[in-house]
DNA sequence: CTGACTTTGTTCGGTTGCCGAACAAAGTGC
DNA sequence: GCACTTTGTTCGGCAACCGAACAAAGTCAG
């Protein structure tokens, strides 16, 4: 209870500790160009007040006059933009056998991109000498114009908890146990290091570029190695009571299906995970001598490739994959009512050939009409897209809070 | 986008119109009796503030001064005390068969009460002349002393979209298209009426007087007639993006199950609804001879009777229902992760006999450890638990805005 | 081209909300 | 009895924000 008074507490108070300036600056960043009348107008407060805040931003570089807009029937409005580039951001994507690092400027623009193939699960302090070396590289490789980062964010292939975030990947990385990732990170960059759940960050990611741009309310799943959903709640990721919500790869939608690692049987993740599918196509090649993977010994690359050839037997396993990945996903909008569902991890580049059969095995499992109408897509941002969203969260992070942009002043 | 920012803006612009009042109140109201100390040190506000505020609404008659409390090595604190009887609320709960009216005060004890049943589905004319009739019966009734009621809450068996709060019912109930209930009782009883989802309602009678107390995240589980869940997430109800999140009756949790009213199969409805339930207890009669159900035509207040006096029979079915109830509430917690599941509807006096079986079938299938700790427990509150969050809807409401409150002045 | 009207952005006085310091009242404890 | 605490109030002051007024810069009808 009182966890719960402070809470909003905190609510209230980081309004009005931070003042108008933050609202602001947050508002040029969304609109990219506005003047300060319309600012006002959006805002619901007055053109005094504004014009006030404005000049209080100028100073912090984040912002600058950027020329005239049209007349709207009298004078023309000064345009406020916002620098792009006036910081740039570190996002580290710590996968299950990969490490991958995007530098990116503060629209999301990926500036530098390094990525390497790591035994991550059984090597913590590899893991992290290599996040620094790409990070490194990335730092070295930015142009002359670029400024040094002023923040690190780093996505991770297990849970998060927002009230222990230090103990975090010994559920599913039992050699992480006790492994400082985040401090190794901030001892050789000296920036702040925000990290996440690599799910939620996907989401993040595709709220702020992707098929979610002014969607508040949607579930990403992302299809990797196992399967995670982020959720966003009124524009923002949603946790749960202790960092776990979206561990959707352990939901049984069979109860009569095979046996899965966790002792279950019949887990999303023993028919959908990349490996089930994998395995799942090799069974099935005795089938298929007339498929270009005949004859192969296929993994998941060759298998989306065949797909989107539209390999006979490729197909049948993305369809299969498809409506079992449905039965969940209409759990998902019969129990939350997402207003969409996007769909990430390499699986996305299938587009409609994975869409289409999730769409029909949805809709004859879901009752309310609002619900069967929800959008289902495909994410577009490609293989970057968790990187970005660890970068991504750390300018969440800043434009909620510029004094973490180095050179603003906290006041 | 413009909306987005709109809620943001009225978030912020509620804190910046109500002023410190608001808050105030509703502390006061959640600690009973506090003193203005220690409201500014609970809010993190000067003594000073909650002093004028407190000023600011003594006039209202909402609070008062009860009298001294103990010292803590200094001067005696005065005790601000909410006055729970400075109002009423009518909190009325349609069923599918049924309709019920409770009067409650503003500490969510229920001062009166009248029950009646009658075809909702197909009347809804009737259905408000009932409600109207059930209500005046509960004013009438109440003591001398009781004040008028400041608004009606009502709790519908059908997704309410709070985007377009005025034609919902159609949905589930086609004969109430079109019907204007809430115009009807607003007409005859001339006070705000509010209402929502009857699970919602129910979660928020947990959250404010049962087994959620504190609890700010978890799922309400209601088994009635049909299936519905009401999800607090934060301290709030979660609607999801047109107001059906939570409809889980007919979340599929048997591919090759029974044929549904929905034109699926093997929905959660077919195996845990009210009526699946009376007809598998009346298939297994034959199997069980020596049960006190046997020779009767049971209805579901019969089985749970058979079940509380550990039936084998009843057991046999109540037993089944857990474990098919478990599966769907395994999803909800490896997607959602709330904090506690509590167990509403009559089947939730049978406790421990239903609790227990659930519990077996839900560990079983999730694999996060803090998930599967997850406490699930059944509602303490009985039959009238959903007039009463009706009601509650109605406090929180004022609280939120006491210029809901008659005889307060809106500033 | 001119004059009436709009829109933008700034300046300035005033209101509001909140805080801190100071103080009286009322208590505790040695 | 005396030093110290805590409570609640009063009062001066600060910061945020607003509205009115105004100059600058534009549009548009004639």
């Amino acid at each position: 209870m009182t966890t719960s008074t402070r809470a909003k507490q905190s609510g209230s108070g980081i309004a009005r500790e931070g003042g108008l300036a933050n609202e602001v600056l947050e508002f040029v960043w969304r609109r990219r160009e506005v003047s300060r009348a319309e600012i006002a107008r959006r805002t619901g407060r007055s053109r005094s007040t504004i014009s006030e805040a404005v000049a209080r931003l100028l100073p912090t570089g984040l912002i600058e006059e950027v020329g005239s807009g049209e007349s709207r029937g009298g004078r023309r409005p000064i345009l406020i933009g916002f620098r792009d580039d006036a910081s740039t951001i570190l996002g580290v994507d710590i996968g299950a056998a990969h490490v991958s690092v995007a530098l990116t400027d503060l629209r999301g623009r990926i500036l530098e991109w390094r990525e390497e193939n790591h035994p991550v699960r059984s090597d913590p302090h590899g893991t992290a000498a290599l996040a620094v070396k790409l990070g490194d590289a990335c730092l070295a490789a930015r142009g002359p114009g670029a400024p040094d980062p002023m923040g690190i964010g780093v996505a991770v292939p297990s849970p998060v908890d927002p009230l222990s975030p230090y103990r975090i990947l010994e559920r599913i990385l039992p050699a992480w146990h006790e492994f400082d990732l985040l401090g190794e990170l901030r001892g050789h960059f000296g920036i702040p290091v925000f990290f996440d759940n690599d799910a939620n960050l996907g989401a993040l990611a595709e709220h702020h570029w992707g098929k979610a741009v002014g969607i508040d309310d949607f579930a990403y799943l992302k299809v990797a190695t196992g399967i995670g959903a982020g959720l966003m709640i009124d524009g923002e990721i949603y946790r749960g009571a202790t960092g776990v919500a979206g561990e959707i790869g352990h939901v049984a939608i069979d109860p009569r299906g095979p046996p899965c690692v966790c002792g279950n049987r019949g887990c999303l993740a023993t028919f959908v995970g990349t490996r089930a599918l994998v395995a799942r196509t090799r069974t099935l090649l005795s089938d298929f001598p007339q498929s270009v993977l005949a004859g192969t010994d296929p993994d998941i690359w060759a298998l989306e490739d065949a797909a989107l050839a539209d390999d006979p037997l490729a197909l049948k396993v993305v369809d299969e994959a498809a409506r079992n990945l449905g039965i969940v996903i209409a759990g998902v909008l019969n129990l939350m009512n997402p207003g969409s569902v996007i769909l990430g991890g390499s699986l996305a580049r299938l587009g409609d050939r994975l869409v289409k059969p999730l769409k029909e095995a949805v809709a004859s499992r879901t009752l309310v009409a609002s619900a069967a109408a929800s959008d289902i897509r495909t994410s577009e941002l490609g293989p970057r897209a968790t990187a970005l969203g660890a970068a991504t969260h750390v300018l969440v992070a800043a434009l909620a809070d510029p004094s973490l942009f180095p050179g603003v002043k906290a006041r």
